[in-house]
DNA sequence: CATATGCCTTCCCTTTACGTAAACTTACTC
DNA sequence: GAGTAAGTTTACGTAAAGGGAAGGCATATG
């Protein structure tokens, strides 16, 4: 959609509208999952819509755990414009998925530690009962 | 009650025992998560039944997800000769309490973040549905 | 013109939990 | 006495996700 005469914004304007730091954005296209993005006259970075929705989605990923390699593999569903969802959702899909597992996982753990943590805090707590009646 | 006559071990054969590599164990004493230990006439270290358990006890918690440096918050409840109670466990009950609420936090957030995913990856799959059905 | 932004690139810094040599002792064994 | 195995210290390397400073253009404005 687009494509020609569209509303270009600076990498400064949209660090603040997505309340992340220029550096972020230069670093996601450092490591290749911004694609290098096309320049004013004076080498300015400039974005498109495209651009910040797929910028969007990055940031979106990130808050559910997923590691920026990880997004590396998902590379070609970051593409807004693609409309192929038959073949590019269904590994995002996949990866939602296993993140799931892994929340669970890190839920346990915590929930089994809470009770390390409590069996120990009363068993401390009963020396020092029995220490202070003694 | 491990205090004068007791086998010592050293370090390969304890590594070797809990299935960690000699480094870590030396990493641990390094940051001061273990105590300088005790060395052989050699300079070779050893341990005690007191120092294995310690040991033990810190892989337990970094199983559960504690840092390290956490851990070295709680150093003091790493004593397990120590018996002097009056003095030591209050300190110890209160850190133990701080981390019991640690760690409910963290619980809590990711419980928050898994309905998150949960929630987008629904949203997906329902554009997959209706994109295949039309 | 001078100053102030805003942008550019390059490069080193940070944290965590070790891995991995390098160079050397000590001990056991053939 | 040479080899092998296990120990020692010192110290540089690694991944992840940027932070922050140095030094240099370009533009806008008083
Ligand atoms: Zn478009
Ligand atoms: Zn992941
Ligand atoms: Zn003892
Ligand atoms: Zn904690």
């Amino acid at each position: 959609m687009t494509d020609s005469q569209e509303p270009l914004i600076q990498i400064g304007k949209l660090a603040k509208q997505l309340a992340i730091t220029t550096r972020t954005i230069r670093y996601y296209e450092e490591i290749g999952l911004m694609g290098p993005s096309k320049r004013l006259s004076g080498c300015a970075r400039s974005y498109n819509q495209d651009d910040v929705l797929r910028l969007k989605f990055i940031l979106k990923l990130k808050e559910l755990g997923i590691s920026l390699k990880e997004m590396l593999d998902l590379a070609e569903s970051f593409d807004t414009h693609n409309q192929d969802f038959d073949t590019i959702t269904p590994r995002v899909l996949e990866i939602l998925d296993l993140h799931i597992g892994k929340v669970d996982d890190k839920i346990a753990k915590l929930a089994s530690l809470r009770s390390v943590i409590v069996n120990y805090r009363s068993r401390i707590s009963e020396l020092l009962q029995s220490q202070s009646t003694a």
